[in-house]
DNA sequence: CCGCTAGTTTGCAACGTTGCAAGACGCTGC
DNA sequence: GCAGCGTCTTGCAACGTTGCAAACTAGCGG
């Protein structure tokens, strides 16, 4: 049984094949008894237009490609559900696609997504630089969610990376923590978020006189729960641990305070945890994460609006926009006393 | 500037069009110096196929359809990753949609996806009860997971929710807590699977010799940490609190924790938390939490498998597959002593 | 009564690909 | 030398849709 066409419903409603699809497109030139059978033979026929063609003919299908790392990871997750609730309002598709935060494999989709016939793509880029990006950009649309300015002609919308990281742990010094650990480094990836945070981080130390200890600094191999144990673990067996951490991201901050719960080191009297992105399970955690907030909401918005405005004007300059963060205060770094 | 098609690379390699089409989908009945000639071209121009005309011509385009209540609970995330990683080993692309357990939208997506060119769609309900699918089921394969059996010809692949339940029930029953109570029935949906689990609970206190106790069974709007918070304090202000919570999601125990922690009741000595689903953060909890783990790998693997059998043969009957699942003994519930 | 216009409807072609079946080519064997 | 065969290549049509421009209809003024 073949599916409904064009073809099907003008022959029900009697009209031309082209009427039809007047009907579906641009009602307002048919008149309106004609309009009135056409829908009805629609309605009856459980007629769908059939993307496939419409693509073809008009060289765009309404799909949008999402390329992150992972989506398991909460913050992709929840952008990703923006993501497709935003689209949908523009009446795009999403598809999905994940990176594991592989170069090869980020170059390889930048490039598949493309083929895969969508109208533009948002990518979250872990391994790949802007400018690499902008290079082999071609086909469709660009515009890198979370990445921090640079030069290229890739639209990108982030939140300011470092001036985040360097509220964090000034609100660490705030409340008189002088030993401030940074978990998230990975030198292995030219991960530029990683090294605008840690940028954030050092400036604070610097503007309050406290010097940067190597030791203190501690490379990660991905971002998720068992390395901010292992980090965290490592921390604490050090001669002189350290009165607060300020991880990179929310998943190896609740990954430190695990060990922390495990070695009975109590946070946040004796160590004070940050963490980054405020995913939901921080919100619930116990103690509850202290971590900075991107605006979740205006990231997507406004990446969508990028990527619309792009795909309409291709030759625009690529755009650098920053959204607004917060950083919220919880239990496990708790706001200076006094 | 077009993209490269067919034609273009025909022009270039000086062979006809049809011959290229051949290198690329049936490279071996080609003659090895064409054959190289024309991958040449190909690289040189960059060419990859349009799926859209691809689409239209073979009527199937690589694409299937996730459509999940919200991508971003750690559940449903979690799943997509894993549907998205094996459906690429497959050759498919994947397509999210998100309804917010919401029936209409629910009913519409199903309808939606249909029309948007997918080959297939992974349906994840929580209003639409099998039947109701089974029934609106058309144009392509439907596989539904995590939904229970019943009777429809739809494919379902899940585990068995109320024995899980009822071993999760039976495990807090061992360490000796007699008042245990159920968060996570949703009378207001006709959501299968909540009941599943509901029948498993009061079918192992029956076993038990214990009542149920409707004041002990508690609804919910919802299933997230927010509802999870307000029941557990329901429970706590009942003239006699329950010694065990068992809840219908991880996100429900996580939000229970949290109201014990902020009400200084400590867990699991005075009240065993259970969970269902065992997502990520459940792991790094403080305490970790003790919960029901589907094989998730295995769950989507069958499904895609499923998805697959019933695509190559659309005349197949419904078919209801089992994933096995385990109870994870964590802090939050630990095992019996001695 | 006819030409003209505005308002509707229609036919043709093309988007890029692949199924089908026929065509071209070079060899083998008689 | 030619039929016959196997190997490789090609042309045509069609998938369902929409851009374009022409065609039709009715109504109007001249």
């Amino acid at each position: 049984m073949r599916r409904t066409n064009l073809k099907d419903v003008a022959a029900r409603a009697g009209v031309s094949i082209r009427t039809v699809s007047n009907v579906v497109n641009t009602p307002e030139i048919v008149a309106e008894p004609t309009r009135q059978r056409v829908l009805e033979a629609i309605e009856e026929l459980g007629y769908r237009p059939n993307v496939a063609a419409r693509q073809l003919r008009q060289g765009r299908g309404g799909a949008i490609g999402l390329v992150v790392p992972e989506i398991d990871s909460p913050y992709f997750a929840e952008l990703a559900a923006l993501v497709v609730r935003e689209a949908e309002a523009l009446g795009w598709t999403v598809l999905i696609e994940q990176t594991d935060g592989d170069a090869a494999r980020e170059r390889q989709l930048l490039d598949g997504a493309r083929g895969q016939g969508v109208d533009g793509v948002i990518f979250s880029p872990w391994a790949m630089t802007a400018e690499e990006v902008s290079r082999s950009a071609m086909a469709p649309p660009v515009v890198m969610l979370g990445e921090q300015p640079g030069m290229g002609s890739v639209d990108r919308v982030a939140i300011d990376n470092r001036g985040a990281a360097r509220e964090a742990v000034e609100h660490l010094l705030a409340t008189g923590r002088t030993r401030i650990a940074a978990v998230g480094l990975q030198p292995h990836l030219s991960n530029e978020t990683a090294e605008q945070r840690l940028g954030g981080y050092r400036a604070a130390l610097e503007a309050a006189g406290l010097a940067t200890d190597p030791e203190l600094e501690v490379p990660v191999e991905r971002l998720h729960h068992p390395e901010g144990m292992t980090a965290m673990a490592r921390l604490l067996d050090l001669a002189t641990p350290p009165d607060a951490v300020f991880c990179f991201t929310d998943q190896l901050a609740l990954g430190a305070i695990r060990t922390c719960a495990d070695r009975g080191v109590r946070v946040p009297e004796e160590v004070a945890i940050v963490g980054f992105d405020d995913i939901e399970p921080a919100r619930y955690a116990v103690p509850a994460l202290t971590t900075v907030a991107p605006d979740k909401h205006r990231l997507v918005e406004l990446t969508l609006a990028t990527l619309q405005a792009r795909m309409a004007e291709p030759s625009l300059a690529g755009r650098d926009l920053v959204v607004p963060h917060r950083l919220v205060v919880r239990e496990s770094a708790p706001a200076p006393t006094g």
